[in-house]
DNA sequence: AGAATCTTGGAACGATCGTTCCGAGATGAG
DNA sequence: CTCATCTCGGAACGATCGTTCCAAGATTCT
């Protein structure tokens, strides 16, 4: 039997997540990657392949580990808008607070990367949107449920809607937007999917 | 008197703006300039100075030529929410085709880079930023006064959305998304903060 | 025409890029 | 204990990076 490996590959590839995260891709060298993991380029290339395996790599990582249990969570909270509500109260924190501040979300900064029409970079980008938009239509299914939006919304494009809003927020929060005013933001964007009324304008 | 300069300097710029805009600034490099101006290497650092000054005044141009001249369009456009529907109508379209389709917005794939923090970026992603939800602001002022939204709507927050959306679209684009579904979703988006009523969805 | 001054093309710089390769060391099966 | 097999550290590869430099060419003023 051969040698085996001498470190986590999962740890290794969560410290990739965060240099590709904050970072980017194109601006992040595997002489980073070496030196924030500490192990060696051949092991490197030896366990993910090449830099792209690498990046796509990590970045499915960042889904499963980063989002898709939000998704979950927004999607089984039966409470409808306040689920949607707290979804937005826990993103403006994470993007604007905490060790990840002002580092926006991975994919959406994927987005805007020049590797967005690889294949398999594509495959996530999808993935990823489809999955947030399928966990804001099962909320909003529960807050017609519960008659909190008006009976002729359309649901898919109102979650395409906060969707969208969310990757808003994502960019936004890179450049170092208030908290209070991105809160705001997705506040109105709630009370306009009910349908009103609106509360009081802050003096 | 010294010799002048054999070339246009807007027209490089206009070059620059491209190839910064469909493939972010770390992917390109000087060389992709040069091939793309035709002009020398020398020339392009006495005009311009560094590859970021360079990044910049393109950013800086992007703003002046694509950006404002829209925002004030919509800003000056007195019809209330069918501007703001116009304006998104506009945007799908040079998002989704024409000679521009799929590189999104320059302003919000900057957002996404890693220069994000660099101090002159800054100014002009923030500079973007409100003249753009200023643009809205005044579009949801003549919608109030024309009685298109609720009395209650907060326009600060409310042109903040809508803001936040036109970045959501730009991102989505550059991943392929249909143009036709973005619209839906800005139409939804027009209609929830109109207060309703909502158009029968579609069969 | 001649001098002064800037521009231009192109070679060249060191640094860093992603990637490969090899000898040495570690591991587990027989 | 030995052998086969994989891992690991580190040197090294060619390519490309952003930037600089210089001689030659172009332009305008006197």
């Amino acid at each position: 039997m051969p040698d085996v490996k001498h470190f986590d590959p999962d740890a290794v590839l969560d410290r990739a997540v965060a240099l590709f995260w904050e970072r980017g891709a194109a601006t992040t060298g595997i002489a980073d990657v070496v030196e924030a993991t500490g192990l060696s380029r051949s092991s490197l290339y030896a366990t993910f392949g090449s830099k792209q395996e690498l990046y796509v790599t990590a970045l499915r990582r960042y889904v499963d580990e980063q989002s898709r249990p939000v998704f979950r969570r927004l999607a089984d909270d039966g409470r409808g808008l306040p689920a949607i509500a707290a979804f937005f109260e826990r993103l403006v924190r994470s993007r604007c607070s905490g060790e990840h501040a002002r580092w926006g979300c991975m994919v959406s900064n994927a987005h805007a990367g020049p590797d967005r029409d690889d294949l398999d970079v594509r495959q996530v980008l999808d993935t990823h949107h489809d999955g947030l938009r399928q966990a804001m239509h099962a909320a909003l299914q529960a807050a017609r449920a519960r008659s909190q939006v008006p009976v002729g919304l359309d649901l898919d494009s109102a979650a395409d809607l906060l969707a969208l809003l969310a990757y808003g927020v994502n960019l936004r929060s890179r450049a170092g937007a208030a908290a209070a005013d991105l809160l705001a933001t997705t506040t109105t964007a709630l009370h306009a999917l009910s349908g009103g009324p609106y509360p009081a304008t802050s003096p």
